[in-house]
This record gives structure tokens, C-alpha cells and sequence, in this order.
DNA sequence: GTACAGATTGAG
DNA sequence: TCAATCTGTACT
């Protein structure tokens, strides 16, 4: 297997966030092993976004693993019930993370599962978390080190025409201009991104 | 201590 | 279109 190392998260973020696209993160969960190709995600970078948990630089007791160098998994709970998956990005000192909007469901999924099933399963960033089994516990876990979690390249490579930008989603709140970046990334056509 | 809004989702 | 649901964050 090939797990992405740290290097690869201390890029640029909106190019972190445009590779990750077509890598598949593998979950344990004891002797289960969950894994999902990524096919959609989103961009943020503190401080200057005014959209992200670290806009004018601001530190908390949520956020503070934004700080740290890339490659860690930044987790929190939306709207009091979905848990949102981010992997942090770029250097120590620099709030900058990537949201895991969907994934494809790869490999053996637990129960039985119809086809048209599969594509709703991960199709949102709150549905992922469920699927792989994630919560709060998994806050701050090292990908580059952690044993129940990490990020593999299976060598598939998504074009630059295969990759869509689109406004990121539910985050109106942080006024026009940073409403209508266009830090959203997914491969185009695939069934398995979240509605619109 | 109290108020309040949110990087969503699925039902109506 | 709207409520569910609850924690982090700001303010008294």
C-alpha cells in the first residue's frame, strides 16, 4: 500500500484539495476494514476566509488542530447531529484544511447493499462520517502514523478536465465574496457526489 | 449562567 | 420550505 505521507498534505491547499480526488481513505474499525474513494471536497484557508472556523485567525478549543503541520484529521459536529471530516493542510502556524464532501464506497461494504443504495450511502460530508464510522475520538489522529485511519494513492489518476470547481456549499454566512470561490472539487460525472 | 447559530439532512 | 438537535462560542 501506498499511504500518502506528510509532504503531500503541505502543499498548497486548493492543490492538496484537487489531488485528493480519486484517493481512497481506509478506515479500521476493529477487524472491519471501510474504505471509500473521494470524489468530492472543499477548501478552506484560514485566516483570511472569512468561511473558515479560523478567519481572522482565531484559535479555539475546536479548531486549534488547524494549526498544527498537515496531514491530521480535523472532526467536528454541525447542527448539533453530523460530524464533518477535514484533513488539515499546509505548514504549522497556517489554519488551512480540506473538507471530504463524498465518497465512493469501495471494497466490501457490511450488510447487504443494492446498488442504488451505495450511491446515497457517503454522498454528503455528515452521511461519510457514518459510514466510516467516525467521531470525535478521531480528532486530531496523525494520517501520516495512525493505525485506523489513513489515505492511500492506489496509482488512479484524475485529469485536470475531470475535475470540476464549483461554489462551496452552506456557507452563506461568510458574505458574497468568499460564498463564490470556487474552492468545491469533484470528478466530474460521478454519480456518487453530494446533491446540489 | 444564558443565548444563539451552525462547513447538514431528509421529510413534507 | 423547514425542523431536528446540541456543542462551541460570545457575552452578561
Amino acid at each position: 500500500m501506498t499511504r500518502l505521507k506528510r509532504e503531500f498534505y503541505l502543499k498548497p491547499t486548493l492543490e492538496t484539495a484537487k489531488k485528493l480526488l480519486g484517493k481512497r481513505i481506509v478506515r479500521k474499525d476493529g477487524k472491519r476494514k471501510i474504505v471509500g474513494k473521494i470524489v468530492e471536497t472543499e477548501a478552506y484557508i484560514g485566516p483570511k476566509d472569512k468561511a473558515s472556523h479560523a478567519r481572522e485567525g482565531k484559535i479555539t478549543k475546536r479548531n486549534q488542530v488547524e494549526y498544527l503541520a498537515g496531514g491530521r484529521i480535523y472532526i467536528y459536529l454541525v447542527y448539533g447531529m453530523y460530524w464533518q471530516l477535514n484533513f488539515t493542510t499546509a505548514s504549522e502556524g497556517k489554519p488551512e484544511c480540506v473538507l471530504i464532501r463524498a465518497l465512493e464506497p469501495a471494497g466490501k461494504i457490511a450488510g447487504k447493499i443494492t446498488e442504488k443504495e451505495k450511491l446515497k450511502i457517503a454522498n454528503g460530508p455528515g452521511k461519510l462520517c457514518d459510514y466510516l464510522k467516525l467521531n470525535k475520538s478521531l480528532y486530531g489522529e496523525d494520517l501520516c502514523d495512525s493505525k485506523i485511519i489513513w489515505v492511500e494513492d492506489r496509482g488512479e489518476k484524475i485529469k485536470n478536465e475531470e475535475i470540476v470547481a464549483a461554489k462551496r456549499i452552506g456557507i452563506d454566512y461568510a458574505g458574497p465574496y468568499w460564498a463564490k470561490r470556487k474552492w468545491r472539487f469533484y470528478i466530474k460525472g460521478s454519480p456518487f457526489v453530494s446533491k446540489k
